[in-house]
DNA sequence: AATATTATTGCATTCGAAGTCATTTTTACT
DNA sequence: AGTAAAAATGACTTCGAATGCAATAATATT
C-alpha cells in the first residue's frame, strides 16, 4: 500500500530519464529505500522538522547512499524562496567591483544565499536584465548601478526587495548603502588646499555615474570655498581616459594644474603615469594627484596614491543585512546607510 | 467550464499570498484574462510553439498588462533545464579573473544562460560548494579551480557537464580549455637567455595551483637547457608575496639574480616595485622581470611588464561552446583545447 | 461539396519537495 | 493501568509551467 505511489513514480522516472542518462535521485527514491514516506524525507531536510531519531537515521543513510540532495528548484517553487539573490553590477573592469563581488559572495554564502550574476556594459539593457531577474524569482536584488524610476517601480510592484550599493535616490522608501563620496572628496580637497595648491583639475568619471557626480560635487563645492582656479574634465573611470585627458590638456596648453582630483584610483594612476612618463613632471612636487576607492593597486609602490578608502566589508555586510531584513520582513522600514571613507595619505600628494 | 480550474487556483493563490504581499501573475492569470487555456499561454512563450496569430495576440496583450514573465523555476522543474551554469572560481583578487568572469557572463548571457557564482578562498570547501551546486540543478559547471578525482567523479555520476578553465587533467574524458602556460613560459625564458641573463629566480605561485606548476615547469625546463644558475621561490600570486620574497632574498644575500621569472603579472609588478623602490635597482638593466597573464595593469606605464597574454576572449568562448555542446549532447566526445599565449615585449625586460 | 490533411486548442498529468491535516505512535502523568 | 498530551507519520495537495494526447478548427485537395 505504502509503496503504491513510489512505484508509480518509478515508472515515470525511468521513462523520462531516457534522454538525461543519469537519473538524479529524488526524495521519493530516498523514501523508498528508507521505507518511509516522502514527507518524512522532506522533514529530515528541514531544520527543526519533526522526525524521530530512528527515521532520521534511516533517511540519512539512504540519502547518503543515493547521493541525494534536495532539489532547490522544486523547493523554491513551493516555498517561494529561491535563496538566490540577483547581483547587478556594471563593468567588472572597475577595479573596485571584484572586491565588492567577492565580499558579497562570502557574506551571502554564509547565510545560505546564492548569487545570480548580471553584468553589462552599456546602459540600455537594464530592462533586459530585469526581465531575466523576474523569471528567476530571485528573493532580492543588490544593484550596484543606476535604475530608472520605472525600473525601481517594477521592483516594488513585484514585491522584490531591492538594495542599492553606492547609488542613492531621493525617495526615502528605497534602500541603499553608500559611501560618503562627497564628504570623502571634501577631505581630499581640503588637504590639497591646505597644501597651498592653486590650480586644480577635477577629473570626473562618466556623466551617468551618480558616484562620480557626488565626488565631483564634493570637490567643486570645496574648491569654490578657496581662492583657486579649477578646470573640470570628464573621463570614464579608466586609466586610458585619464591619460588622454592629461595629454589633451597639455597639448592645448590650456591649463597648468598643480593638483588633480580624480574620480577614482584608476584614473589617478593614469594621471600619475602620464605626468611622470609622458611629461616628465614630478608627482607630487609639481602636481599632486588624489584618487578615490582605495583599491589594492593604489597601494603599489610606484604610485602610493593618496585616496579615500571605501569600507567595502562594512558596506557589503550592511547591504546584505538590509536585503535579508527586507526579504524576511517586507514591511520593515526602508533605510539609507552612509559610510564614511577613510583618508589615506600616500605619496601622490603631500599631506600635512 | 473552461474557467473552473483557474477559479480554483485563484482562491488558493489569494490564501497563499497573504505573506508575500504582491502576487506575481502566473500563466493561469494570463490565460484567464486572455480567455484561453494555460497551455496556450505556455505555448506562446515557447519558441516555435503552435499558436494562432489571434491567440498569440490575446495572450501577449494580457501578459503585458499583467507584467507576466514565465517562472523559470517552475519551468526548470519540468524541463530539467535551469539555464543556469555554476561558475566556480578561486579568489577574485587574482587580477585575471574579473576579466574572465566578465567575459563568461557576456557570452553565456548571449545564449540565455545565467551564472550562479561560487567563489571561495580556502581549498577545503569545494565539497560544500558542490553540494550547493547539486541542489540548484545547474545545467553545467565551469570550474576555474582544481577538483579532486572524487569531485570530478561526482559530476560524472550526476551527469552534470563540466568544463575546466585553465586546469587540465590527464583523464581524456575531462573537458578543458587551457592556455599553454608551459610553452608561453618557455618563450619568455628563451628571450631572457638570448639576452645573456645568467642568474635566474623563478618565482612560483601557490603550490596547489596547477597553472603555477605548469609555468614553473616551462621555466625550469628551458633554463636547464642553458648554462645558468637558478633559484626557485614560492609565493602566492600576490603583489605582497613577491615583495617579501625579494626582500628575503636580499636580506639573506643568498643570490644575485639578473632575471626574475614570475608566476603572474601581479608578482612581476611586486618584484619591479621591490627592486626599484626598496633596493634601488634598475629594471630591466640590472634585473629583467617577466610576468604572465597580460592583465591590464601590466600595461601601465610604470611597469610595462614583459609578459604572455592569455587570449581570454577566445578561451572563454571555447569553454562556453564546449559546455553547451555537452549540455545539449551528453554523448559528444570530450575535448581539451590548448590556446597559445602571445608574448608582449614590455620594458621590464630587454627583448631582442 | 466531401474528404483528407494540417494546424490549434484544452484537458489532464507531470516535475520534486513542502506543507496541511488526520491518524497513529510514543511519552508523561495521575 | 488508564488517560491525556505530545510527537511522529503518511496520504494528499500544492507551487507554475510544459507536454502528450485527444478533440476541434482551419485549410488543402480532389
Amino acid at each position: 500500500m505504502e509503496k503504491k505511489t513510489p512505484d508509480n513514480k518509478r515508472k515515470t522516472v525511468l521513462t523520462t530519464s531516457r534522454n538525461s542518462r543519469k537519473k538524479r535521485s529524488t526524495s521519493y527514491d530516498v523514501s523508498r529505500m528508507a521505507g518511509v514516506s516522502q514527507s518524512a524525507v522532506s522533514r529530515c531536510f528541514k531544520p527543526g522538522g519533526s522526525v524521530s531519531a530512528k527515521t532520521r537515521a534511516k533517511v540519512e543513510a539512504a540519502a547518503k547512499k543515493l547521493g541525494y540532495q534536495p532539489n532547490a528548484i522544486a523547493r523554491g517553487l513551493i516555498t517561494r524562496r529561491s535563496n538566490i539573490v540577483a547581483v547587478i553590477i556594471t563593468e567588472l573592469t572597475n577595479l573596485n567591483y571584484p572586491e565588492v563581488l567577492s565580499q558579497l559572495n562570502k557574506i551571502l554564502g554564509q547565510k545560505g544565499i546564492h548569487i545570480l550574476l548580471f553584468t553589462f556594459g552599456s546602459k540600455e539593457n537594464i530592462d533586459n536584465v530585469l526581465d531575466q531577474v523576474w523569471q528567476y524569482q530571485v528573493d532580492g536584488i543588490i544593484a550596484a548601478t543606476q535604475f530608472t524610476d520605472k525600473q525601481i517601480k517594477a521592483c516594488f510592484e513585484r514585491g522584490t526587495p531591492l538594495v542599492f550599493y553606492n547609488s542613492v535616490y531621493a525617495d526615502s522608501s528605497i534602500n541603499s548603502v553608500c559611501c560618503d563620496h562627497e564628504e570623502g572628496e571634501r577631505q581630499l580637497v581640503e588637504s590639497l588646499l591646505k597644501d597651498k595648491r592653486k590650480s586644480f583639475v577635477v577629473m570626473s568619471g562618466p556623466k551617468e555615474s551618480a558616484v562620480s557626480t557626488a565626488r565631483t560635487r564634493g570637490a567643486i563645492n570645496t574648491l569654490n570655498e578657496g581662492d583657486v582656479s579649477v578646470l573640470q574634465l570628464s573621463g570614464d573611470y579608466s586609466y586610458q581616459s585619464a591619460r588622454e585627458l592629461i595629454r589633451e590638456m597639455f597639448e592645448n596648453k590650456t591649463f597648468e594644474p598643480d593638483a588633480i582630483v580624480c574620480a577614482n584610483d584608476t584614473m589617478a594612476i593614469g594621471c600619475i603615469d602620464a605626468l611622470r612618463h609622458e611629461y616628465n613632471m614630478k608627482v607630487p612636487e609639481q602636481v599632486a594627484v588624489v584618487g578615490f576607492d582605495g583599491v589594492s593597486q593604489a597601494r603599489w609602490a610606484s604610485y602610493e596614491v593618496t585616496t579615500v578608502v571605501q569600507p567595502v566589508e562594512h558596506m557589503v555586510e550592511a547591504a546584505v543585512n538590509m536585503l535579508i531584513e527586507r526579504i524576511e520582513n517586507p514591511e520593515s522600514p526602508a533605510e539609507k546607510r552612509l559610510f564614511a571613507g577613510k583618508l589615506i595619505a600616500g605619496r601622490s600628494a603631500l599631506l600635512n
